[in-house]
DNA sequence: CGCACACTTGAGTAATGTCAAAGAGTGTGG
DNA sequence: CCACACTCTTTGACATTACTCAAGTGTGCG
């Protein structure tokens, strides 16, 4: 049920970059470069910053970064789904957010990583090494003045999962989940929208602070109410959606 | 209880800003400059930044600014305790974050606040009005570069509270909270440290996603154990410190 | 076709929340 | 200075949500 979700080589990339007379570079032919902060860049930085890119597929389950480890490259999420996760020591593990096409983990990256990261679905990333990174952020105030948009961004984000981490019901939580992905620009913006859910069970428990029969036990009393539909384990149609969001806001 | 811890008037600034023949501003005495973002400026630079602040004290459970509010001020505490918070509906609330001196409350502001603040004790805050900052952030990289620092700092800290809030045990909860204030900077560190408890236990429950019953029987029993001594009920002896370190990290 | 894996469902338990009352510290007014 | 009132904290008894353990169901893949 984990789907592969496979994506198509790009081999022509390498012919592309020749033919144009450029070094030849993952961004060239990038998807997401309109959606990721790269898009910010103007030509000269746009082009140092290909200059020190790199590309590189994970499989699914695959580990990215371990929490601790030298942080000597930061990623940019091209296609599929990465979880950033914390864990204790008997293995506990809270889910701190999950990234999608676009998405850029490397922020707060001081010299180790603060968070492991792991791919949900096969994932594509381009990645750049630290050092050449942060040289040209240190030239770029474009450049910072966009990644600390991003990290504002984060610090918003986090203290709105705090919110529902602290203080929702189970069922609260799984209805902002759900409504959350609902928004996100790559789903339709119906009235009944149907989201993905790449993630397994376990992974949306860990993200809500839960366990995964109580997500699974929150989901089926949803469809057992009409508020959603169950297509797959793995692909939910929101039926009431309004419903939901009253849910997910803590209205009494 | 909630003692008031008077700070002494700083009537003396008018008069030294007069001597040296600079204009009068609350940088010139700043006690926490040392360890602010506004020590991260040169001397131009934190000369703009004396020129746009003024300063203002607020009293305990005085609420500073309020979630959705237009954010026209950012504010630098300068001494005392302030909560940062997010509530639901029907009044549940989420405790983000405590201030302290030198601590900044502006970095994650877009046009709006996206939390509410609320001082806990007596507080004295420096205050930057939003627009006048923004153009000094806009020319200072070296002030874009700081706040930069604390927004990645930030998300580091919210990550690890996640982590706290979705799969710490109650009794791990309270042992973090006291372990991470013991780590301050203002408290003494000594084998076994005495931390200040300014905040309420029912802020301490809502910082911690608990009642306030359960962070009081959790800390009785942690005296019961020996692990503490309540010297009053805001002032904690941390008697055995490592132990207390180990249940706060989750060992088995 | 059947194994493997993830998900669902059920029954019982435990941790934490709720409701209630008593205790302790602080400030106020007689 | 003491008594009272107020608030915050502590403690107790009970309720409930969500967790644990266990069995069963479904789906995809070899």
């Amino acid at each position: 049920m984990r789907e592969p979700k496979l994506h198509q080589p790009r081999n022509i990339d390498t012919l592309l970059g020749h033919r144009t007379g450029r070094t030849a570079s993952p961004c060239d032919t990038c998807d997401v470069r309109s959606i990721s902060f790269c898009d910010a860049l103007e030509d000269q930085e746009f082009s140092r910053l290909s200059a020190i890119v790199s590309s590189r597929p994970f499989e699914g389950r695959q580990t990215i970064v371990q929490e601790g480890d030298p942080a000597e490259w930061l990623f940019n999420v091209v296609s599929g789904t990465v979880k950033l996760y914390r864990t204790l020591p008997d293995g506990r593990t809270q889910i701190v957010g999950f990234l999608g096409e676009g998405d850029f983990m490397g922020i707060p990256a001081a010299t180790e990583y603060a968070v492991s990261a792991e791919a949900v679905t096969p994932v594509e990333t381009c990645l750049f090494p630290r050092r050449a990174f942060d040289r040209l952020l240190a030239d770029s105030p474009t450049l910072e003045r966009r990644l600390f948009e991003l990290a504002r961004n984060e610090v918003v984000a986090a203290r709105d999962h705090m919110l529902l981490l602290g203080r929702k019901t189970a069922r609260e939580k799984v209805a902002s989940f759900l409504t959350a992905l609902a928004a996100r620009p790559q789903c339709a913006h119906t009235p009944t929208p149907c989201v993905d859910l790449p993630m397994t069970r376990t992974e949306i428990a860990d993200y809500l602070g839960l366990t995964i029969e109580t997500v699974s036990r929150t989901i089926s009393r949803f469809r057992d109410e009409g508020l959603v539909v169950l297509q797959t384990s793995d692909r939910v149609l929101l039926a009431k959606l309004d419903a939901l969001r009253d849910i997910a806001a803590g209205a009494d």
